[in-house]
DNA sequence: GATCATAGTCGTCTTCCTGACGATAAGCAC
DNA sequence: GTGCTTATCGTCAGGAAGACGACTATGATC
């Protein structure tokens, strides 16, 4: 079979992003209100177009960073102040996922600190962190009570897959970190894993789970009293990305 | 931004098939040989160009029959006769993966039993069952000392890709059981395991984790000595699809 | 047919990890 | 100081896994 250009279909390739943080002990995502038809005025991750010359992380760097400012860095690469962590989700393709055209979209999944207010992106009205049951919820009802209309296109898919992908993904590294500031405490790492999967860690064996699995955790040598009570020691993130034993997620 | 065609550029879609599987003892993928340009005679990783009208999954599994006939499913279908492991596996998308035109593949990763000889594709001159780490060593032998050249774009990296994401997975879900027949023994599951894994794993420690571990194996009632030996109970897949807790590959 | 090699299956023992939970420490508000 | 909050250490019982002994049931070989 030669090369011959007319022997493919033509299709737009677009990046969207799963941007998940911990912010008032909930798990929240940004999302965006679309400007443009179709779905105008609906909630949608934000994403955009794959450009010519660029990479697919590229393009997900630049559309976090455009969304949110964040500077992301590979897990690969070595780790750095304001970084989010980015990877890959998945891909998404169904020929009618976009009633315009032919699009294929290659989520990804981010996870960062708790941020300031998010600036909308280019093509949106506004952007906003909303906790994930609330934007999952097709045709229920937010905290405030008004209705709320399901997510755009298939993102509510996507997001449900990028929480899933998160979710696993803290009980066998040590990816939570990237949900906490530079320096954290234990407690404040116990509540990330609270918020995420929905329950409630018994703080005494957390803590002797996560000091005790050795280049999870390095102590700073400060302590905090941010979060009330007695003092807590800070720690920063250590070298170990893999947690062997994970930490096991309780039952139900 | 109102909708504008010229706005973005045209990608080529296809989907590359990791398809793996296990055979003398060891794991081997399909590969295909490449009859055209670039990379001419080159092995390939089996794949194509995604259709107008079709799904990502719909084309993998397309590409699947094609190349092997097999009848893949959806993890989420019920499990069927003849049917292999199908899942998504990850996006490649480097502006330069490809020299003719801009590409972005979606690879999927097959997981199937052992099969006859594979039957050669449409544009490509023949398929062979080779071991991963045969088509892994870049630039080196082979098992007759012929030199083998590396796999035609970044088909390598996916190939590893894939072999990561089939050892990982079988650490913590039923997936071993997708490389065997229908009935099997628990030596052959084993087998599996060791294959994949790369190591010898306790016969007897092995026999207690998976007879243990409710809804992995059920009994057919039946017993084989296809393996020599004292006869060995056969059993089939159960219904369970997470191992919890996980079979823990051993360390190193 | 006796012996041997091969593979399968059942148990035991020790060690490690976890879940449950008591107890103490060190801040802050009043 | 009292009470409340959060952090941190310790103890104990139960479960799972690694190491490995023992026995079983075939086919192959002499």
């Amino acid at each position: 079979m030669p090369y011959d250009p007319s022997a493919f279909p033509p299709f737009a390739v677009t990046v969207d992003l799963v941007v998940l943080t911990v912010r008032r002990h909930s798990l929240c995502a940004l999302a965006v209100r679309r400007g443009e038809q179709p779905f105008q005025g609906r909630w949608a991750l934000p994403g955009g177009f794959v450009r010519a010359d660029e990479d697919l992380a590229q393009a997900a760097e630049r559309e976090l960073a455009e969304e949110t400012g964040l500077c992301a860095h590979d897990p690969s690469a070595p780790a750095q102040d304001n970084g989010a962590h980015l990877e890959q989700l998945a891909t998404y393709g169904d020929p009618k996922r976009d009633p315009r055209m032919r699009v294929v979209s290659v989520a990804h999944l981010a996870l960062a600190p708790d941020l300031p207010a998010p600036r909308a992106g280019g093509d949106a009205d506004g952007a906003r962190w909303a906790p994930v049951e609330e934007l999952l919820q097709q045709g229920g009802h937010g905290r405030d009570g008004e209705p709320v209309a399901p997510l755009a296109f298939d993102h509510a898919q996507i997001l449900a897959d990028g929480v899933e992908r998160a979710r696993s993904k803290i009980e066998y590294s040590s990816l939570a970190t990237a949900f906490c500031p530079p320096e954290f405490t234990v407690g404040e790492l116990r509540r990330v894993y609270e918020a995420v999967w929905g329950v409630a860690l018994d703080p005494r064996n957390f803590h002797r789970k996560v000091t005790g699995t050795p280049g999870f955790l390095v102590p700073t040598g400060g302590t905090t009293t941010r979060q009330g009570g007695r003092p807590a020691q800070l720690f920063r993130a250590g070298g170990a990305t893999l947690l062997n034993p994970p930490m096991l997620r309780p039952e139900v």
